[in-house]
DNA sequence: ATAACAAAATTGGTTAACCAGATTGGTTTG
DNA sequence: CAAACCAATCTGGTTAACCAATTTTGTTAT
């Protein structure tokens, strides 16, 4: 348990390190955007580890947006300019990891967007989706059981149904870490009452959603999120 | 140039096979959550891909949070449930490349956010590096230079001071796409007066920030905002 | 029968050799 | 002299062999 944590942490503390060295290489050589790194091979002897490594930060740099990888080509500095390049390399190196509230927060700003904007964009068949997540859920709640999975996916659907696929992107990395958290802390063992009441809430944003309604549809999903919001601050 | 997005796209559609195969093998094979899946040569053999392409992909669905893999153990599925794992999957597979739209009504949104936990978190340690920031971007304006890069860099000092990592993380990834799409478009070209006014604007919003004062601050990055807003949607 | 231990097999990670396509520089040809 | 072409070279991607740590399993001693 512990060790996998350690390993976790070493394999980050490496990766980090490699960037740091891509970072100075970059500063140092004064390489210009659009201009190619060295090579691969020639990288991992330089900077002494093994090409594998290199190529994976490669790849979480790919992510970024500040490195572009071409096939028998070479590894090309974005177009970003020198400035935010340097003050990119500065924060990612910086960034530390999430903590459960930072989650919250995150997705809490992310659905009340993703609701509106699906009342505004939602297609017949974004509608047909989010009524079948929505029934799942009901009737996993009417069963008696746990429906922490059916509640998230019918959230999924409506970010889907935003029509911004950022957002929906957002919405996707942070959902498996949320469900995680929410049955860790147990948020989802409440009451009977309060279940149906939550089934009630689904279905009104569901409606307003339906309906087109951007607003009413915040405010639904507002009141949604207030009852969880309360229940997960007590938890802290 | 065409090439480049071909084999991208290629790429893309190689590991989204592989994807959508190891969401078959856990689907078929009935594999709960915390199971482990078979090893990485087994799974490279029987979907018939080299052992560093499904390596890559496993990597990818590490970071949506969909598994987990631990050295010289064995890569194990995360605890969120069979049903929000196939809900996931299917999400992921869909999910189709940002436009620049969603990107900037994504940063819109998550600025407003940022800007506002910054009034209510940062410390004296923030505001000198978003004043460091600050100052930057105005004698870049000043010298009658481009300062596309100096402005994005306020923002995500901004961003940093928020104390929320996971916000932070999204503006990262988002921001070298906006700035090329910026200069793309010459998003970046306006007038010497315009420039000016974006300059006190910056430092309306540090002042809030630093007056702690949330409202304003989302107020004045709003306005902000307003120009950036209603010039990208004359391009489009 | 059970607990302790050790050896063999299995694992993700690493390294090194290999491949096909892109680049480049020199040569040829109009 | 310039443009076209071709082969040598360099590239990221792939494959296969290797490593160290872990897990399993069979054996032994109590």
């Amino acid at each position: 348990m512990k060790i996998e944590f350690l390993t976790r942490d070493e394999n980050r503390a490496v990766q980090n390190e490699i960037i740091a060295k891509i970072r100075d290489l970059i500063n140092f050589k004064n390489l210009e955007p659009g201009d190619k790194l060295p090579s691969e091979r020639m990288l991992s002897e330089k900077f002494g580890v093994s090409r594998s490594s290199l190529r994976e930060t490669i790849q979480k740099l790919e992510i970024y947006g500040l490195l572009k990888s071409r096939p028998q080509s070479g590894t090309f500095i974005a177009d970003i300019g020198p400035i935010a390049m340097q003050g990119m390399f500065k924060d990612i190196l910086e960034l530390e990891a999430p903590d459960f509230k930072a989650l919250v927060e995150t997705r809490i700003l992310l659905e009340l967007k993703t609701c509106r904007l699906a009342a505004l964009r939602r297609t017949e068949e974004d509608l047909a989706h989010m009524k079948e997540a929505l029934d799942a859920f009901a009737d996993k709640v009417n069963k008696g059981e746990d429906a922490v999975q059916e509640d998230l996916l019918f959230h999924l659907s409506i970010a889907k149904a935003s029509g911004n696929s950022t957002l929906n992107m957002f919405m996707l990395i942070i959902t498996p870490e949320i469900i995680t958290n929410f049955e860790k802390y147990h948020v989802c063992n409440v009451d009977r009452e309060r279940l149906g009441l939550r089934i009630r809430e689904h279905e009104e944003i569901f409606e307003a959603i339906k309906n087109q309604d951007p607003t009413l549809a915040k405010e639904k999903m507002k009141v949604h999120f207030k009852m969880l919001y309360e229940y997960c601050y007590n938890i802290e």
